[in-house]
DNA sequence: CGGAATCCTGCCTGATACTG
DNA sequence: CAGTATCAGGCAGGATTCCG
């Protein structure tokens, strides 16, 4: 349905860039940077560009399409650039924006939680399995 | 399933904690924080304690059935607590855990981020879209 | 109120084949 | 090499109904 119901456009007024209002550009921001595909492939190019085949190799179980399809997606969004290099056969270049980086920084954190916390989440999954 | 194939022994012995590894903990972790819902559900209790249907009203556009996931796996992994009181008729209520808690920060860099470079992005769009 | 169970739809995703 | 195109299936996720 395109249009609001009027609660809805009550709160999108009250509440401009609300992180919880679906139809808000930031949840949208947020939908796909929860991307799986989209984290991995950010931190795969954070230490040097990459070509599309290092990437399909580096994030192993992706299949072409999602990568390319993920590709694009970031590049739409200027978060990397995509340079076509005319070598036979064509080269492909990916490489971050300084948007892109300023994105990478985030997930960074979020990646050393997940390595940090493992344990614990570990633990607590084993105890709650544990239970009847 | 406790048992792994010889295959992913060897991936896990070979490069522990990788996040590029599909069987690794630590990606499912990632996979699992890549859950639009996970995010929001976090975000929600960033304040206080909030009952089941005080969740779903703020989380505009959840269905019953993945809030009632997403609040189980998250209690499964420790991020949260179910507190049933048993009232008529019964109050439930969920509250973050000191280990939820250090995620939200994680989350909170996320949605500043989201809420400070959207400008961007939809720049980034827009002059992507206009191309031939 | 706070779910569990059921059914059903769609799009996410993988596999395969073809192009430039 | 770096894709595009197509097909098919599986499961995420929504709507609905019923229960303690």
């Amino acid at each position: 349905m395109p249009t609001m119901t009027a609660a809805q456009r009550r709160a999108a007024e009250k509440a401009e860039y609300d992180i919880f209002v679906a139809e808000c550009p930031s949840r949208r921001l947020l939908d796909r940077m929860s991307d799986k595909w989209v984290t991995l492939v950010l931190c795969a190019l954070e230490d040097e560009p990459q070509r599309y085949s290092q990437l399909a190799r580096t994030i192993a179980g992706v299949s072409q399409k999602m990568l390319t399809q993920t590709l694009r997606s970031l590049e739409r969004d200027g978060m990397l650039t995509r340079t076509v290099t005319p070598t036979v056969p064509v080269t492909v270049t990916y490489e971050l924006t300084g948007l892109g980086r300023s994105l990478l920084v985030v997930f960074a954190g979020l990646k050393d939680w997940a390595e940090s916390h493992m344990d614990a989440v570990l633990e607590a999954r084993a105890s709650y399995d544990s239970q009847p």
